[in-house]
DNA sequence: ACTATTTCCTGGATGC
DNA sequence: TGCATCCAGGAAATAG
């Protein structure tokens, strides 16, 4: 299950492949797809579009894309069409301060579209079981295949999922915005921030993504442990030396997957085909009723928010 | 403004 | 062997 260091490491073997291909046509599935974006949309903004970098924000990965040449279609259909920002898009408002300048939807930048290389931005959360891959054209279309790039290097760029959580969205320009904070980015004083007046459990906390970008299940548990603080305290009772130190966990936790090319559980692997290691280091994740490593209490497992917990009662307060 | 719970979806594991 | 049931998980939607 893809959580940040996965999605970097997919993020950063995508970038090694296909930046600076260009996508010449997309075909997308029919059924109930996984887009949050309408299909006429995503294949409008993708088609004749240079993928320029690929890159992770929280658990999604974002392929910048740019303008190839000729695309005068996608200008002329977005000024035919004054789409009042579709409600499905990820893109979120930012703060929605009246402010003076009060833009009407007609006659916001008219011209420079025409001058300036139009960006747009493709945007692809892999949920639990979604993959892309690269491939040749003549490799076997597997199961699930729910969007198909073509690239103009002759190759492939498949999106794959088989239970559906993955969700494939376009913003227009550089506007997606993925919530919380990055947690390889946070100082003391933001995170701490996070947690003030909170009730919630800081389990629950972690994995919320408006608040902390990229932390998920395996890597709370781990974090968590590593801090020695039990999943249920309610966030706004735990110490500012305490949070001080689960920041320090879940920054080494995730610096240390990604070395490792992250988590391999159930099929997960990178764009490479390849495993990632870091599931051998999993301290309590996984490993209910096993000793834990520092004091063989057995690891206990509970359940909050849903979401299964693992913990030592001894080690973690 | 928060927090807790339910829903989506399918493959794999388990149990009879 | 085959069938039913449960479970995993992120995030949006819903309910409190």
């Amino acid at each position: 299950m893809p959580e940040l260091p996965e999605v970097e490491t997919i993020a950063r073997g995508l970038a090694k492949r296909v930046s600076g291909d260009v996508i010449e046509s997309v075909w997308l599935g029919q059924k109930p797809e996984p887009l949050k974006s309408s299909a006429q949309e995503i294949a409008a903004v993708l088609e004749n579009s240079r993928i320029a970098t690929v890159r992770r924000m929280g658990k999604h990965i974002v392929f910048d894309l740019e303008r190839a040449g000729v695309a005068r279609a996608l200008l002329s259909a977005k000024s035919r069409n004054p789409k009042p920002s579709r409600p499905g898009s990820t893109v979120r408002p930012g703060r929605a301060s009246s402010a003076p300048h009060t833009e009407t939807d007609k006659g916001v930048r008219p011209t420079q579209a025409e001058t300036t290389q139009t960006t747009a931005q493709w945007i692809v959360h892999l949920g639990m079981t979604g993959r892309l891959q690269v491939c040749e054209p003549q490799s076997e279309v597997l199961k699930h295949t729910h969007a198909i790039l073509k690239l103009a290097s002759g190759r492939e760029l498949r999106f794959v999922d088989p239970r559906r959580f993955g969700r494939l969205s376009v913003a227009r320009a550089a506007e997606f915005e993925a919530g919380g904070i990055e947690p390889l980015e946070a100082d003391v004083g933001q995170f701490l921030a996070l947690f003030r007046g909170r009730k919630t459990p800081i389990k629950s906390a972690l994995l919320n993504q408006k608040l902390l970008r990229g932390v998920g299940n395996i890597y709370a548990d781990e974090s968590l442990f590593r801090a020695g603080i039990r999943p249920r305290r309610r966030a706004s009772t735990i110490t500012r030396d305490q949070l001080a130190r689960l920041l320090t966990a879940v920054k080494d936790v995730l610096r240390e997957a990604i070395a490792l090319g992250g988590s391999s559980i159930s099929d997960y692997v990178d764009a490479d085909g390849e495993e990632g290691f870091f599931q051998l280091q999993h301290r309590v994740y996984g490993r209910e009723g096993e000793p834990c490593l520092v004091c063989k209490t057995p690891i206990k497992r509970i359940v909050i928010a849903g979401r299964s917990s693992h913990y030592c009662p001894k080690c973690q307060r």
